[in-house]
DNA sequence: TATTGTTATACTCTATAACTATA
DNA sequence: TATAGTTATAGAGTATAACAATA
């Protein structure tokens, strides 16, 4: 579709107060029982309502969320890596001997995920895993000296890139804010 | 897998300071070095390190999106409509007239995603889409009387939904708070 | 030639069920 | 029989390329 300008002069982020501008207030009721409306070409002098929504964490949820991927595999593109591998590779060498099953709580993501990350780990010579000794069922998961400089350099990269994501837009404190606001939401909400 | 209750004990969200319990320090290079760790019968007396993860942002949108939408999927279960949907019915609902290219800037959805999404509300008879009298490419989406109706019921789910998601768990303060902080950070941050 | 909407296709993330090998 | 790990498969969400109709 293409539109790369048309989306950056439409509301971007939904407005708090819908109808701040006062000169532009839309006349819902009549344009919706005339039933034609402003062509395409108005697009960009209309600004889009998003109603109750704009107060709701789901879309900001969402969108950065997207936002936060996007910007990390493309920060990260020499190396190959996404964001929640980089959560396990650190869990994993902090945690050294660790279960899958164990992995699956502590990353939220189920078995089947848990096995195929691994699997991929074990085929880019990342990670090991051994049998227990104690019970034959379980593995226990290591990096391997290639997973180990792997994860310094993630270090590294990891350092900087809230801040890079954040650019300017938010303070160190609102930062923290955020991110401590996040962790107790989080912690305390019902699944 | 199926380990809930390992699942509850485990480090749910990481801990800002990794080695808090001073008693039960985790020997780390021992373990390495030995090569052999703790049964998986161990898990839940074990604590997940997620060393400087537990301070990154990415780490909370990824869980609390999907919280929030498994949470908002089960909440509409009756109206079998997803986050998502609600936002584009809001936007369509609000905004009638709009063009899926204009959905697609607003809803930040791209164009064959704003395609499969009408098409699904157009079999539900959510949605009609009018051939422009300016530009014959254009379409205009209009809600129908069922799509408004549609709206109505989503306007009472989506009332208390922010609140039912978060519990107890942050005061009205605090969620205010966080909204104009993701609304900033939204707002703000380069794609 | 460029643009709107559409279709077809693919890739990622997540989830479920079935299988194996141990217990 | 129950559990740990694995495999296969399917479903959402997102993205790309190609196409038809129109400009």
């Amino acid at each position: 579709m293409g539109s790369k300008i048309l989306a950056a002069r439409l509301l971007q982020p939904p407005v708090a107060t819908p109808s701040k501008p006062g000169a532009a207030a839309r006349p819902d009721a009549s344009r919706d029982a005339a039933g034609e409306a402003e062509p395409a070409e108005a697009a960009d002098a209309r600004r889009v309502d998003f109603g109750p929504l704009s107060q709701y964490l789901g879309y900001y949820l969402r969108r950065l969320h997207e936002g936060y991927r996007k910007h990390f595999i493309s920060a990260a593109a020499d190396l190959a890596v996404q964001p929640r591998e980089v959560g396990a590779l650190f869990v994993i060498g902090l945690n050294p001997g660790l279960t899958p099953s164990q992995l699956s709580a502590a990353l939220a993501m189920d078995g089947a995920q848990i096995t195929a990350m691994l699997n991929m780990f074990d085929a880019r010579g990342l990670i090991e895993r051994r049998v227990s000794s104690l019970d034959a069922r379980s593995r226990l998961v290591y990096l391997t000296a290639a997973g180990k400089k792997m994860l310094q350099r993630l270090r590294k990269l990891v350092g900087g890139f809230d801040r890079s994501f954040v650019g300017e837009t938010l303070t160190d404190a609102e930062m923290q804010q955020l991110v401590a606001l996040l962790m107790k939401l989080l912690a305390g909400v019902r699944e």
